[in-house]
DNA sequence: GTGACGTTGTCGCT
DNA sequence: AGCGACAACGTCAC
């Protein structure tokens, strides 16, 4: 016989993880549940212009909104609280008598800081805690646990490893058409004050300047289109795409969603699976589109277990390198203003989209670490993870050692060129010219290198090097040998 | 200790 | 389009 069960009053806790699909936290809220709450906490902290873009916070409001009518629609709500989640859980924990608290387990170095401290309160106030994992494929503990006790540093090692324990999860069963409501008379639930903030609100711009929208709805007719193309999904190789490519970007640009687990990367390895199954030649990892979603989790799995895995010192696993971190060599790659198109195109494409091609990332990567400017890989990667939509901190930091040959990768002999790698893609110069309007009426002969134009084309451009756009800031040819 | 190998370089040659 | 030289890294399997 069973014992009876008490009557469960759910916080329901979304931090990343802003979906409705394979959402094991929201199944564990709902268990036994009369009402649920469903929260997101807006830390003040974080929304400030010089940490998050705007477009990173259009795209996180976007994913609220949406996860909001997907709530109401269910006869539940998503209330938007503003504040430090230590302070603001505990305020209304005790003021809606919460008997349990659900989220999505997160392995980022500051969120296992901040979870820890509120399930230990929690637990104190006598409030069952229950985190799931579903941002990863896999519990990243697992992983780490194939493979001898340590991350894998190796494509290799990490393969091996995944392969021993099996194919991750399939994606939970969706939550039901109805969920528990939320106490008509709790107090703080008002929708005047747990409404989705407008970015003016918030102190930025009006509009955010990308085309890139959030939100599971959204996530979800991206992933089947993107997929529909079946023959594309089968032929797919990641170093063949073609980072030039900006009408139509060569890649999924699935990783915004990601990140905010708009999309759940299991169902995303179940999609995925469905076409290799009926596609039966195919490509595979690590350059297939299901590598990509491995890479991520190689990099998540590094991330959560090595220490000081987000800065050079203190991290066992990354080179010592005494960068320079010249202020203004940062300063200009920041603003394209390196002298090289393809470098300062690229840069501008991130400022405006919050988003670029994998391989026009490595491209300004390498330039800004190894290849020409000798700044630290970690200011790059600050930029990134303002700029970036889709910026994660376990794969940015982890992808900035790579590119810098701080780890993982080690040939730092291969340095990309900002002038003949953008060329080999785009001869006439395209995505230069749409990017970096200044230099729309420069001949494709001079494009990739205009400051070897001669001084009456360069008139004729209406573009004087070194007046209206910069010269080199430093020799490629040169400094790329150190 | 040794040797093979490493998601996605460039240049110059054939 | 395909190949070797470049100048030589760290990790892993043996």
């Amino acid at each position: 016989m069973c014992p009876a069960v008490a009557p469960q009053r759910s916080i329901l806790w979304f931090r990343k993880g802003l979906r409705l699909h394979d959402n094991p936290s929201l199944l564990a809220a709902i268990k036994g549940a009369t009402h649920l709450y469903p929260v997101f906490v807006l830390d003040p902290w974080f929304l400030k212009p010089d940490v998050v873009g705007v477009n990173r916070l259009n795209f996180l409001l976007e994913s609220l909104t949406d996860l909001r009518s997907s709530l109401q629609a269910r006869g539940s709500n998503l209330l938007v609280l503003r504040g430090n989640p230590q302070d603001v859980l505990p305020r209304v924990w005790k003021d809606w008598n919460i008997t349990r608290l659900c989220f999505e387990a997160d392995t980022e170095d500051y969120a296992e800081e901040r979870d820890t401290k509120i399930t230990a309160a929690a637990q104190e106030a006598g409030i069952e805690v229950i985190s799931c994992v579903s941002h990863t494929l896999y519990d990243t503990s697992d992983v780490v646990a194939k493979n001898g006790g340590k991350a894998p540093l190796t494509y290799k090692g990490f393969e091996k490893a995944i392969t021993a324990l099996g194919p991750p999860p399939a994606p939970v069963e969706d939550p039901p058409a109805k969920l528990p409501p939320l106490a008509a008379d709790s107090k703080g639930t008002d929708s005047e004050t747990t409404s989705v903030p407008s970015l003016r609100e918030l102190g930025y711009p009006d509009e955010a300047s990308t085309d890139i929208k959030g939100g599971e709805t959204e996530a979800l007719a991206r992933l089947a289109e993107q997929l529909s193309d079946k023959g594309w999904v089968a032929a797919f190789e990641k170093p063949k795409g073609d980072p030039t490519a900006f009408i139509k970007p060569a890649t999924t640009v699935l990783s915004p969603h990601l990140k905010f687990g708009c999309l759940s990367p299991r169902l995303f390895y179940e999609a995925l699976q469905r076409v290799y199954k009926e596609k039966k030649e195919h490509s595979k990892p690590p350059v297939s589109l299901l590598g990509q979603l491995l890479w991520r989790e190689f990099y998540y799995v590094a991330a959560a277990h090595t220490p000081n895995y987000h800065r050079m010192e203190g991290n066992p696993i990354c080179k010592q390198i005494p960068w320079d971190n010249n202020a203004e060599f940062y300063r200009a790659w920041e603003e394209s203003r390196t002298g090289y198109p393809w470098i300062d195109a690229i840069m501008a494409q991130l400022r405006r989209t919050g988003w670029m091609h994998h391989l026009a990332r490595h491209c300004v990567a390498c330039f800004l670490t190894r290849g020409d400017l000798y700044v630290s890989w970690e200011k790059g990667r600050d930029t990134f993870d303002r700029l970036l939509i889709d910026g994660d901190p376990s794969l940015n930091s982890g992808n900035w050692m790579w590119l810098s040959a701080s780890s993982f990768f080690y040939q730092y002999f291969r340095v990309y060129s900002p002038i003949t790698y953008g060329k080999k893609y785009d001869p006439e110069g395209k995505y230069v010219k749409h990017f970096l309007p200044i230099l729309k009426d420069y001949p494709p002969k001079y494009i990739w290198e205009p400051w070897k134009a001669p001084k009456e084309v360069q008139e004729q451009a209406g573009c004087i090097i070194g007046k209206d756009y910069p010269a080199p800031i430093v020799d490629h040819a040169e400094v790329s040998k150190r």
